[in-house]
RNA sequence: GGAGGCGUAGCCAAGUCCGGUCAGGCGAAGGCCUGCAAAGCCUUUAUACGUCGGUUCAAAUCCGACCGCCUCCUCCA
Protein backbone atom coordinates (compact mmCIF):
# COMPACT_ATOMS: atom_id res chain seq x y z
CA UNK A 1 0.00 0.00 0.00
CA UNK A 2 1.21 3.39 -1.14
CA UNK A 3 0.75 6.63 1.19
CA UNK A 4 -1.71 8.73 -0.37
CA UNK A 5 -2.75 11.93 1.08
CA UNK A 6 -6.22 13.28 0.90
CA UNK A 7 -8.28 16.51 1.55
CA UNK A 8 -10.40 15.74 4.65
CA UNK A 9 -13.80 18.06 4.58
CA UNK A 10 -13.91 17.79 7.68
CA UNK A 11 -10.55 19.00 8.85
CA UNK A 12 -9.91 21.25 6.11
CA UNK A 13 -6.55 19.86 5.97
CA UNK A 14 -4.80 17.46 4.20
CA UNK A 15 -4.42 14.71 5.54
CA UNK A 16 -2.48 10.55 5.38
CA UNK A 17 -4.88 8.58 4.22
CA UNK A 18 -5.30 5.40 6.45
CA UNK A 19 -8.41 3.04 6.74
CA UNK A 20 -9.43 1.69 9.80
CA UNK A 21 -9.04 -1.90 8.44
CA UNK A 22 -6.25 -1.85 5.72
CA UNK A 23 -5.85 -2.81 2.85
CA UNK A 24 -9.74 -2.10 3.25
CA UNK A 25 -10.98 0.42 2.04
CA UNK A 26 -15.35 1.20 2.48
CA UNK A 27 -16.11 4.05 0.15
CA UNK A 28 -19.93 5.40 0.48
CA UNK A 29 -21.15 7.75 -2.59
CA UNK A 30 -24.32 10.05 -2.45
CA UNK A 31 -25.66 9.18 -5.88
CA UNK A 32 -28.49 10.98 -8.13
CA UNK A 33 -31.84 10.77 -7.66
CA UNK A 34 -33.50 9.04 -10.24
CA UNK A 35 -35.94 11.27 -11.89
CA UNK A 36 -33.81 13.18 -14.75
CA UNK A 37 -31.27 12.61 -17.17
CA UNK A 38 -27.71 13.06 -15.82
CA UNK A 39 -25.68 16.12 -16.85
CA UNK A 40 -21.97 17.26 -16.54
CA UNK A 41 -22.61 17.74 -12.96
CA UNK A 42 -23.35 14.07 -12.60
CA UNK A 43 -20.51 13.20 -14.83
CA UNK A 44 -18.09 15.50 -12.80
CA UNK A 45 -19.19 13.75 -9.52
CA UNK A 46 -19.10 10.08 -10.11
CA UNK A 47 -15.59 10.57 -12.55
CA UNK A 48 -13.95 12.34 -9.96
CA UNK A 49 -14.86 9.59 -7.23
CA UNK A 50 -14.91 6.49 -9.74
CA UNK A 51 -10.56 8.29 -10.25
CA UNK A 52 -10.36 8.47 -6.45
CA UNK A 53 -11.21 4.35 -6.67
CA UNK A 54 -8.84 3.38 -8.97
CA UNK A 55 -5.97 5.38 -7.61
CA UNK A 56 -6.90 3.47 -4.02
CA UNK A 57 -6.82 0.12 -5.75
CA UNK A 58 -3.91 0.72 -7.70
CA UNK A 59 -1.87 1.48 -4.76
CA UNK A 60 -2.89 -1.99 -3.20
CA UNK A 61 -6.18 -0.99 -1.46
CA UNK A 62 -9.15 -3.58 -1.39
CA UNK A 63 -11.99 -1.19 -2.15
CA UNK A 64 -15.70 -1.66 -1.04
CA UNK A 65 -17.54 1.14 -3.50
CA UNK A 66 -20.91 1.78 -2.25
CA UNK A 67 -23.35 4.39 -4.52
CA UNK A 68 -26.80 4.38 -3.69
CA UNK A 69 -29.45 5.65 -6.06
CA UNK A 70 -32.44 8.01 -4.03
CA UNK A 71 -35.75 6.33 -6.25
CA UNK A 72 -38.02 7.75 -3.78
CA UNK A 73 -38.66 11.17 -2.71
CA UNK A 74 -40.69 14.55 -3.68
CA UNK A 75 -38.61 14.48 -7.04
CA UNK A 76 -39.81 11.04 -7.74
CA UNK A 77 -42.94 10.72 -6.43
CA UNK A 78 -43.58 13.98 -8.31
CA UNK A 79 -42.17 13.29 -11.81
CA UNK A 80 -44.40 10.02 -11.78
CA UNK A 81 -47.24 12.06 -10.84
CA UNK A 82 -46.65 13.96 -13.85
CA UNK A 83 -46.51 11.34 -16.08
CA UNK A 84 -49.28 8.73 -14.88
CA UNK A 85 -46.77 6.17 -13.49
CA UNK A 86 -45.60 4.88 -10.77
CA UNK A 87 -42.61 6.15 -8.73
CA UNK A 88 -41.23 2.90 -9.53
CA UNK A 89 -41.34 3.13 -12.92
CA UNK A 90 -39.32 6.64 -13.33
CA UNK A 91 -36.82 5.49 -10.80
CA UNK A 92 -36.24 2.54 -13.28
CA UNK A 93 -36.33 4.38 -16.39
CA UNK A 94 -33.76 7.01 -15.00
CA UNK A 95 -31.43 4.35 -13.01
CA UNK A 96 -31.05 2.47 -16.50
CA UNK A 97 -30.08 6.01 -18.19
CA UNK A 98 -27.81 6.77 -15.13
CA UNK A 99 -25.49 3.65 -16.46
CA UNK A 100 -26.38 4.15 -20.50
CA UNK A 101 -24.34 7.55 -20.11
CA UNK A 102 -21.88 7.24 -17.35
CA UNK A 103 -20.65 2.97 -18.71
CA UNK A 104 -19.58 5.04 -21.56
CA UNK A 105 -17.01 7.59 -19.56
CA UNK A 106 -15.92 4.55 -17.83
CA UNK A 107 -17.09 4.80 -14.55
CA UNK A 108 -16.90 1.77 -13.17
CA UNK A 109 -20.27 0.45 -11.17
CA UNK A 110 -20.51 -0.01 -7.39
CA UNK A 111 -19.72 -2.88 -5.61
CA UNK A 112 -23.98 -2.27 -4.49
CA UNK A 113 -26.14 0.02 -5.59
CA UNK A 114 -28.82 0.28 -3.02
CA UNK A 115 -31.70 1.69 -3.25
CA UNK A 116 -34.19 3.59 -1.03
CA UNK A 117 -37.17 1.64 -0.94
CA UNK A 118 -34.98 -1.42 -0.48
CA UNK A 119 -34.27 -0.46 2.71
CA UNK A 120 -37.67 0.72 4.04
CA UNK A 121 -36.90 -1.57 7.28
CA UNK A 122 -33.63 -0.98 8.15
CA UNK A 123 -34.40 2.68 7.99
CA UNK A 124 -37.85 2.00 9.99
CA UNK A 125 -35.04 0.10 12.26
CA UNK A 126 -32.86 2.92 12.66
CA UNK A 127 -35.57 6.07 13.57
CA UNK A 128 -36.92 3.78 15.56
CA UNK A 129 -33.65 3.18 17.35
CA UNK A 130 -33.18 6.89 17.37
CA UNK A 131 -36.52 7.80 18.94
CA UNK A 132 -35.64 5.11 22.01
CA UNK A 133 -32.13 7.20 22.68
CA UNK A 134 -34.61 10.26 22.92
CA UNK A 135 -32.24 11.69 19.74
CA UNK A 136 -35.40 11.56 17.96
CA UNK A 137 -39.30 12.59 18.82
CA UNK A 138 -42.57 12.41 17.15
CA UNK A 139 -45.13 14.98 16.22
CA UNK A 140 -48.13 13.69 14.55
CA UNK A 141 -46.84 10.97 12.14
CA UNK A 142 -43.38 12.66 11.82
CA UNK A 143 -40.71 11.56 13.56
CA UNK A 144 -38.12 14.41 13.53
CA UNK A 145 -33.92 14.39 14.62
CA UNK A 146 -33.50 16.47 17.57
CA UNK A 147 -30.76 18.49 17.48
CA UNK A 148 -30.24 20.04 20.52
CA UNK A 149 -29.81 16.47 21.17
CA UNK A 150 -26.34 16.61 19.57
CA UNK A 151 -24.14 18.65 20.45
CA UNK A 152 -21.60 18.22 17.57
CA UNK A 153 -24.35 19.14 14.84
CA UNK A 154 -22.76 21.65 12.50
CA UNK A 155 -18.76 20.95 13.47
CA UNK A 156 -19.01 19.39 9.73
CA UNK A 157 -20.31 22.37 7.93
CA UNK A 158 -18.54 24.56 10.15
CA UNK A 159 -22.15 26.22 10.72
CA UNK A 160 -22.52 28.46 14.13
CA UNK A 161 -26.10 26.63 15.34
CA UNK A 162 -26.92 29.52 17.51
CA UNK A 163 -26.28 31.74 14.72
CA UNK A 164 -28.31 29.70 12.54
CA UNK A 165 -31.40 29.25 14.35
CA UNK A 166 -31.29 32.81 15.29
CA UNK A 167 -32.20 33.63 11.98
CA UNK A 168 -34.57 30.89 11.29
CA UNK A 169 -37.71 30.48 12.82
CA UNK A 170 -40.07 27.08 13.35
CA UNK A 171 -42.80 26.75 10.83
CA UNK A 172 -45.61 26.88 12.63
CA UNK A 173 -47.74 24.15 13.08
CA UNK A 174 -45.10 21.78 12.60
CA UNK A 175 -44.30 20.64 16.06
CA UNK A 176 -40.51 21.05 15.71
CA UNK A 177 -38.47 22.06 18.82
CA UNK A 178 -36.10 23.78 16.54
CA UNK A 179 -35.90 25.20 13.32
CA UNK A 180 -32.97 22.67 12.21
CA UNK A 181 -34.32 19.94 13.69
CA UNK A 182 -35.42 17.43 10.32
CA UNK A 183 -37.52 14.72 9.48
CA UNK A 184 -36.46 11.02 9.51
CA UNK A 185 -39.85 10.14 8.96
CA UNK A 186 -42.43 11.97 7.27
CA UNK A 187 -46.28 11.01 7.63
CA UNK A 188 -48.07 11.11 3.58
CA UNK A 189 -51.57 10.50 2.76
CA UNK A 190 -52.83 6.70 1.95
CA UNK A 191 -52.82 7.78 -1.76
CA UNK A 192 -49.37 7.99 -1.97
CA UNK A 193 -46.44 5.90 -1.98
CA UNK A 194 -45.23 4.76 1.60
CA UNK A 195 -45.09 2.08 4.22
CA UNK A 196 -46.63 1.06 7.18
CA UNK A 197 -44.63 2.52 10.47
CA UNK A 198 -44.38 2.30 14.38
CA UNK A 199 -45.86 5.83 13.53
CA UNK A 200 -48.30 5.17 10.92
CA UNK A 201 -48.47 5.29 6.86
CA UNK A 202 -45.52 7.28 5.49
CA UNK A 203 -42.22 7.30 4.22
CA UNK A 204 -38.24 8.05 5.05
CA UNK A 205 -36.73 11.70 5.57
CA UNK A 206 -34.71 13.43 3.31
CA UNK A 207 -31.43 12.15 4.88
CA UNK A 208 -32.01 8.94 6.63
CA UNK A 209 -31.49 6.98 3.68
CA UNK A 210 -27.98 7.27 3.06
CA UNK A 211 -26.77 6.97 6.83
CA UNK A 212 -28.90 3.77 6.80
CA UNK A 213 -27.50 2.04 3.50
CA UNK A 214 -24.10 3.25 4.58
CA UNK A 215 -24.41 0.83 7.92
CA UNK A 216 -26.03 -1.48 6.16
CA UNK A 217 -23.00 -2.25 3.82
CA UNK A 218 -20.35 -0.68 5.16
CA UNK A 219 -20.88 -0.90 8.77
CA UNK A 220 -20.33 1.72 11.63
CA UNK A 221 -17.47 3.78 10.60
CA UNK A 222 -16.92 4.32 6.85
CA UNK A 223 -13.45 5.51 5.34
CA UNK A 224 -14.49 7.99 2.94
CA UNK A 225 -17.93 9.36 2.44
CA UNK A 226 -18.22 11.59 -0.79
CA UNK A 227 -20.45 13.84 -2.73
CA UNK A 228 -21.02 17.22 -4.43
CA UNK A 229 -19.72 20.20 -2.12
CA UNK A 230 -24.16 21.45 -1.94
CA UNK A 231 -24.40 18.46 0.15
CA UNK A 232 -22.17 19.54 2.74
CA UNK A 233 -25.15 21.31 4.59
CA UNK A 234 -27.83 20.19 5.70
CA UNK A 235 -27.38 16.59 3.87
CA UNK A 236 -23.77 15.54 5.26
CA UNK A 237 -24.41 17.14 8.37
CA UNK A 238 -27.54 15.30 9.29
CA UNK A 239 -25.80 11.92 8.27
CA UNK A 240 -23.02 12.57 10.84
CA UNK A 241 -25.89 13.62 13.60
CA UNK A 242 -28.33 10.42 12.56
CA UNK A 243 -25.40 7.66 12.30
CA UNK A 244 -22.89 8.67 15.08
CA UNK A 245 -25.85 9.21 17.18
CA UNK A 246 -27.12 5.93 16.89
CA UNK A 247 -23.63 4.02 17.12
CA UNK A 248 -21.60 6.41 19.31
CA UNK A 249 -18.50 5.93 17.04
CA UNK A 250 -17.06 8.19 14.02
CA UNK A 251 -19.46 7.90 11.14
CA UNK A 252 -16.89 9.02 8.61
CA UNK A 253 -13.27 8.76 8.42
CA UNK A 254 -12.63 11.13 5.01
CA UNK A 255 -14.97 13.63 3.92
CA UNK A 256 -14.50 14.19 0.72
CA UNK A 257 -16.39 16.55 -1.45
CA UNK A 258 -15.82 17.53 -5.33
CA UNK A 259 -16.17 21.19 -6.93
CA UNK A 260 -19.21 21.96 -9.29
CA UNK A 261 -19.34 22.29 -12.94
CA UNK A 262 -20.08 25.87 -13.67
CA UNK A 263 -21.50 27.56 -16.49
CA UNK A 264 -20.11 31.28 -16.78
CA UNK A 265 -18.82 30.52 -13.45
CA UNK A 266 -22.39 30.26 -12.13
CA UNK A 267 -23.21 26.61 -10.84
CA UNK A 268 -24.87 24.26 -13.30
CA UNK A 269 -28.14 22.92 -12.09
CA UNK A 270 -31.59 22.14 -12.71
CA UNK A 271 -33.25 25.25 -11.01
CA UNK A 272 -31.09 27.53 -13.33
CA UNK A 273 -32.00 25.52 -16.14
CA UNK A 274 -28.31 26.05 -17.89
CA UNK A 275 -27.08 21.86 -17.79
CA UNK A 276 -26.07 20.13 -20.65
CA UNK A 277 -27.02 16.32 -20.41
CA UNK A 278 -24.65 13.50 -21.12
CA UNK A 279 -26.67 12.12 -23.25
CA UNK A 280 -26.82 14.78 -26.04
CA UNK A 281 -23.28 16.18 -25.40
CA UNK A 282 -22.81 12.41 -26.78
CA UNK A 283 -23.77 13.67 -30.05
CA UNK A 284 -20.73 16.23 -30.50
CA UNK A 285 -18.28 14.39 -28.40
CA UNK A 286 -16.38 11.19 -27.55
CA UNK A 287 -17.49 10.56 -23.99
CA UNK A 288 -13.69 9.80 -23.68
CA UNK A 289 -12.96 13.46 -24.11
CA UNK A 290 -15.32 14.65 -21.56
CA UNK A 291 -14.04 12.32 -19.37
CA UNK A 292 -10.55 13.83 -20.33
CA UNK A 293 -11.93 17.23 -19.95
CA UNK A 294 -13.07 16.72 -16.07
CA UNK A 295 -9.67 15.55 -15.63
CA UNK A 296 -8.09 18.62 -16.29
CA UNK A 297 -9.00 19.98 -12.84
CA UNK A 298 -7.85 18.92 -9.15
CA UNK A 299 -11.58 17.43 -8.57
CA UNK A 300 -12.23 19.98 -5.70
CA UNK A 301 -12.05 23.23 -7.89
CA UNK A 302 -15.20 24.32 -9.98
CA UNK A 303 -14.72 23.85 -13.73
CA UNK A 304 -16.18 25.98 -15.99
CA UNK A 305 -17.99 23.92 -18.83
CA UNK A 306 -18.38 25.44 -22.44
CA UNK A 307 -18.33 23.79 -25.88
CA UNK A 308 -14.82 25.54 -26.53
CA UNK A 309 -13.28 24.24 -23.36
CA UNK A 310 -14.74 20.71 -24.15
CA UNK A 311 -13.23 20.92 -28.25
CA UNK A 312 -9.90 22.20 -26.23
CA UNK A 313 -9.36 19.26 -23.94
CA UNK A 314 -10.78 17.20 -27.61
CA UNK A 315 -7.02 18.42 -28.86
CA UNK A 316 -5.27 17.81 -26.37
CA UNK A 317 -6.67 14.13 -25.67
CA UNK A 318 -5.87 13.87 -29.39
CA UNK A 319 -2.35 14.76 -28.49
CA UNK A 320 -2.28 11.12 -26.52
CA UNK A 321 -4.56 9.31 -29.00
CA UNK A 322 -1.81 10.12 -31.57
CA UNK A 323 1.26 9.68 -29.46
CA UNK A 324 -0.46 6.00 -28.35
CA UNK A 325 -0.20 5.09 -32.58
CA UNK A 326 3.41 6.63 -32.83
CA UNK A 327 4.67 4.19 -30.21
CA UNK A 328 2.68 0.85 -31.40
CA UNK A 329 3.88 1.63 -35.10
CA UNK A 330 7.53 2.20 -33.41
CA UNK A 331 7.18 -1.40 -31.51
CA UNK A 332 6.81 -2.91 -35.08
CA UNK A 333 9.26 -1.61 -37.14
CA UNK A 334 12.57 -3.07 -37.92
CA UNK A 335 15.51 -2.94 -35.17
CA UNK A 336 19.20 -3.25 -36.38
CA UNK A 337 22.48 -3.54 -34.34
CA UNK A 338 22.72 0.45 -35.08
CA UNK A 339 24.21 2.61 -32.58
CA UNK A 340 21.68 4.29 -30.19
CA UNK A 341 20.61 7.64 -31.55
CA UNK A 342 18.91 9.43 -28.81
CA UNK A 343 18.29 9.96 -24.80
CA UNK A 344 15.25 7.94 -24.28
CA UNK A 345 12.75 9.66 -21.76
CA UNK A 346 13.33 8.34 -17.96
CA UNK A 347 9.77 5.82 -17.94
CA UNK A 348 10.72 5.48 -13.96
CA UNK A 349 10.95 8.79 -13.60
CA UNK A 350 7.58 9.75 -15.18
CA UNK A 351 6.36 7.09 -13.37
CA UNK A 352 6.96 8.53 -10.13
CA UNK A 353 5.96 11.99 -10.75
CA UNK A 354 2.64 11.00 -12.63
CA UNK A 355 1.96 8.17 -9.58
CA UNK A 356 2.68 11.05 -6.68
CA UNK A 357 0.68 13.61 -8.56
CA UNK A 358 -2.86 11.45 -7.80
CA UNK A 359 -1.67 10.00 -4.62
CA UNK A 360 -1.55 13.92 -3.83
CA UNK A 361 -5.17 14.47 -3.31
CA UNK A 362 -6.00 12.78 -6.74
CA UNK A 363 -4.65 15.88 -8.62
CA UNK A 364 -5.00 14.90 -12.19
CA UNK A 365 -4.22 17.94 -13.86
CA UNK A 366 -0.91 17.76 -12.76
CA UNK A 367 -1.00 13.41 -13.85
CA UNK A 368 -2.24 14.73 -17.00
CA UNK A 369 0.69 17.36 -17.39
CA UNK A 370 3.25 15.09 -16.64
CA UNK A 371 2.01 12.57 -19.06
CA UNK A 372 1.84 15.13 -21.64
CA UNK A 373 5.08 16.30 -20.36
CA UNK A 374 6.25 13.38 -21.01
CA UNK A 375 4.53 12.47 -24.44
CA UNK A 376 6.57 15.58 -25.65
CA UNK A 377 9.90 13.35 -25.02
CA UNK A 378 8.93 10.58 -26.74
CA UNK A 379 7.74 12.77 -29.72
CA UNK A 380 11.02 14.21 -30.55
CA UNK A 381 12.64 11.13 -30.01
CA UNK A 382 10.20 10.07 -32.63
CA UNK A 383 10.60 12.85 -35.45
CA UNK A 384 14.65 11.53 -34.79
CA UNK A 385 13.82 7.95 -35.94
CA UNK A 386 11.59 9.22 -38.64
CA UNK A 387 14.25 9.60 -41.36
CA UNK A 388 16.03 6.07 -40.11
CA UNK A 389 14.99 2.64 -42.13
CA UNK A 390 15.96 0.83 -38.62
CA UNK A 391 16.04 1.97 -34.70
CA UNK A 392 18.11 0.29 -32.51
CA UNK A 393 16.92 -3.01 -30.62
CA UNK A 394 17.30 -1.93 -27.09
CA UNK A 395 15.27 1.06 -27.63
CA UNK A 396 12.83 -0.40 -28.93
CA UNK A 397 12.43 -2.37 -25.75
CA UNK A 398 12.06 0.76 -24.18
CA UNK A 399 9.05 1.46 -26.73
CA UNK A 400 7.55 -1.75 -25.38
CA UNK A 401 8.19 -1.05 -21.85
CA UNK A 402 6.83 2.47 -22.96
CA UNK A 403 3.43 1.20 -24.49
CA UNK A 404 2.91 -1.17 -21.44
CA UNK A 405 3.43 1.70 -18.88
CA UNK A 406 1.42 4.40 -20.83
CA UNK A 407 -1.47 1.76 -21.24
CA UNK A 408 -1.63 0.99 -17.79
CA UNK A 409 -1.99 4.18 -16.02
CA UNK A 410 -3.97 5.46 -18.77
CA UNK A 411 -6.26 2.57 -18.47
CA UNK A 412 -6.22 1.58 -15.69
CA UNK A 413 -5.91 5.19 -13.18
CA UNK A 414 -7.09 7.24 -15.63
CA UNK A 415 -10.32 5.33 -16.91
CA UNK A 416 -8.91 6.49 -20.49
CA UNK A 417 -8.41 3.40 -23.06
CA UNK A 418 -6.42 4.18 -26.03
CA UNK A 419 -6.25 0.47 -26.95
CA UNK A 420 -9.49 0.32 -27.88
CA UNK A 421 -9.85 2.76 -30.16
CA UNK A 422 -7.62 1.57 -32.61
CA UNK A 423 -8.89 -1.58 -33.37
CA UNK A 424 -12.40 -1.10 -35.36
CA UNK A 425 -14.62 -3.25 -36.57
CA UNK A 426 -15.38 -1.05 -39.89
CA UNK A 427 -11.51 -0.68 -40.23
CA UNK A 428 -11.19 -5.02 -40.84
CA UNK A 429 -14.20 -4.99 -43.39
CA UNK A 430 -12.83 -2.16 -45.63
CA UNK A 431 -9.30 -2.55 -45.39
CA UNK A 432 -8.48 -3.97 -48.06
CA UNK A 433 -10.85 -1.07 -50.20
CA UNK A 434 -9.33 1.55 -48.88
CA UNK A 435 -5.46 0.08 -49.89
CA UNK A 436 -7.20 -0.65 -53.58
CA UNK A 437 -8.16 3.22 -53.86
CA UNK A 438 -4.80 3.88 -52.40
CA UNK A 439 -2.83 2.28 -54.71
CA UNK A 440 -5.20 3.58 -57.58
CA UNK A 441 -4.50 6.96 -56.31
CA UNK A 442 -0.84 6.17 -56.24
CA UNK A 443 -0.88 5.52 -59.83
CA UNK A 444 -2.35 8.88 -60.70
CA UNK A 445 0.46 10.47 -58.51
CA UNK A 446 3.46 9.12 -60.46
CA UNK A 447 1.78 9.92 -64.08
CA UNK A 448 1.76 13.70 -62.25
CA UNK A 449 -2.12 13.59 -62.69
CA UNK A 450 -3.04 15.25 -59.37
CA UNK A 451 -6.71 16.39 -60.23
CA UNK A 452 -7.69 12.47 -59.96
CA UNK A 453 -5.05 11.93 -57.12
CA UNK A 454 -6.95 14.52 -55.05
CA UNK A 455 -10.58 13.58 -56.33
CA UNK A 456 -9.76 10.07 -54.12
CA UNK A 457 -8.06 11.55 -51.32
CA UNK A 458 -11.35 14.25 -50.80
CA UNK A 459 -13.52 11.35 -51.31
CA UNK A 460 -12.77 9.19 -49.05
CA UNK A 461 -12.11 11.62 -46.27
CA UNK A 462 -15.74 12.44 -46.36
CA UNK A 463 -16.47 8.98 -46.27
CA UNK A 464 -14.15 9.60 -42.73
CA UNK A 465 -10.66 7.83 -44.04
CA UNK A 466 -8.34 10.12 -43.79
CA UNK A 467 -5.19 9.71 -45.75
CA UNK A 468 -1.60 10.73 -44.77
CA UNK A 469 1.08 10.63 -47.59
CA UNK A 470 4.59 9.78 -45.78
CA UNK A 471 8.03 9.44 -46.68
CA UNK A 472 7.35 5.41 -46.27
CA UNK A 473 3.65 5.46 -48.22
CA UNK A 474 0.79 6.59 -47.44
CA UNK A 475 -1.07 5.74 -44.60
CA UNK A 476 -5.22 6.28 -43.54
CA UNK A 477 -7.02 5.93 -40.59
CA UNK A 478 -10.92 6.49 -39.75
CA UNK A 479 -11.68 9.51 -38.28
CA UNK A 480 -14.81 10.65 -36.05
CA UNK A 481 -16.67 13.24 -36.66
C1' G B 1 -25.71 38.54 7.70
C1' G B 2 -23.01 33.52 8.94
C1' A B 3 -19.74 29.60 6.77
C1' G B 4 -16.42 27.94 2.83
C1' G B 5 -13.69 28.74 -1.63
C1' C B 6 -11.50 31.35 -5.69
C1' G B 7 -8.55 35.51 -8.31
C1' U B 8 -1.49 32.68 -12.01
C1' A B 9 0.60 34.95 -18.90
C1' G B 10 -4.37 35.77 -25.10
C1' C B 11 -7.55 31.50 -22.88
C1' C B 12 -7.64 27.03 -19.59
C1' A B 13 -4.74 25.25 -15.61
C1' A B 14 -0.72 22.88 -11.81
C1' G B 15 2.10 25.01 -8.00
C1' U B 16 0.25 28.02 -2.36
C1' C B 17 -0.29 23.54 3.72
C1' C B 18 6.30 22.49 3.73
C1' G B 19 9.23 30.43 0.75
C1' G B 20 14.40 29.87 -3.39
C1' U B 21 14.31 25.82 -9.42
C1' C B 22 10.23 22.83 -14.82
C1' A B 23 4.41 22.59 -14.86
C1' G B 24 1.10 21.12 -18.71
C1' G B 25 -2.71 22.08 -22.45
C1' C B 26 -5.49 25.30 -26.02
C1' G B 27 -4.76 29.28 -29.32
C1' A B 28 -1.07 32.06 -32.27
C1' A B 29 3.55 32.53 -35.19
C1' G B 30 7.58 29.98 -37.53
C1' G B 31 9.57 25.18 -39.21
C1' C B 32 9.59 19.69 -40.56
C1' C B 33 6.83 16.35 -43.67
C1' U B 34 3.88 16.76 -48.76
C1' G B 35 3.26 17.30 -55.78
C1' C B 36 -0.08 20.64 -53.01
C1' A B 37 -2.90 19.71 -48.85
C1' A B 38 -4.90 17.56 -44.54
C1' A B 39 -3.33 15.23 -40.26
C1' G B 40 0.75 14.88 -37.14
C1' C B 41 5.29 16.45 -34.86
C1' C B 42 9.01 20.19 -33.33
C1' U B 43 10.41 25.27 -31.97
C1' U B 44 8.99 29.97 -30.19
C1' U B 45 5.20 32.36 -27.66
C1' A B 46 6.06 34.14 -21.09
C1' U B 47 11.30 36.57 -15.22
C1' A B 48 2.71 35.66 -15.00
C1' C B 49 0.80 35.23 -9.97
C1' G B 50 -6.24 40.65 -7.92
C1' U B 51 -4.50 45.52 -5.15
C1' C B 52 -1.60 47.83 -1.37
C1' G B 53 1.59 47.22 2.66
C1' G B 54 4.75 44.00 5.94
C1' U B 55 8.31 39.86 7.34
C1' U B 56 12.80 37.78 4.81
C1' C B 57 19.12 37.30 1.81
C1' A B 58 14.77 35.47 -1.00
C1' A B 59 7.33 35.46 -1.54
C1' A B 60 2.60 33.28 -6.39
C1' U B 61 3.76 30.71 -1.66
C1' C B 62 4.07 33.53 5.16
C1' C B 63 1.37 37.99 7.88
C1' G B 64 -2.18 42.27 7.57
C1' A B 65 -5.70 45.33 5.05
C1' C B 66 -8.57 46.03 0.85
C1' C B 67 -11.08 44.93 -4.09
C1' G B 68 -13.68 41.49 -7.28
C1' C B 69 -16.11 36.71 -8.23
C1' C B 70 -18.43 31.96 -6.83
C1' U B 71 -20.81 28.32 -3.54
C1' C B 72 -23.58 26.77 0.80
C1' C B 73 -27.14 28.45 4.74
C1' U B 74 -34.01 25.93 0.36
C1' C B 75 -34.21 20.12 -3.63
C1' C B 76 -29.58 19.82 -6.26
C1' A B 77 -23.29 15.98 -7.89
Amino acid sequence: METITVYNSLTSKMEKFQPLNPPRVNIYVCGPTVYDDCHVGHARAYVSFDLIRRVLEYSGYQVKYVQNFTDIDDKTIRRADEQGRSYREVAAQYTASYFSVMDPLNVCRADVHPTVSGHIDEIIEHVRALVDKSHAYTVNGNVYFDIGSFPAYGQLSGQDIDEMIEGDRVEPGSGKRSSLDFALWKQVPEDQPGWNSPWGYGRPGWHIECSVMSRTHLGDTIDIHGGGQDLIFPHHENEVAQSTALTGKPFVRYWMHNGFVTIDDEKMSKSLNNFYTLEDLYKQFEPAVIRYFILTRQYRSPIDFSLDRLSEAGEAFNRLRHFYRRLQAAESRSCGSIESTATIPSLDQFKIDFLAALRTDFNTAKALGELQKWVKKWNRIFDIWRDKTVINRHEQEEVTAARAVFEELTAELLGLDFSSCSSDNKVDRSAGLIDLLIDLRDRFREAGDYSQADLIRDRLAELGYQLHDSPRGTTWEVVDD
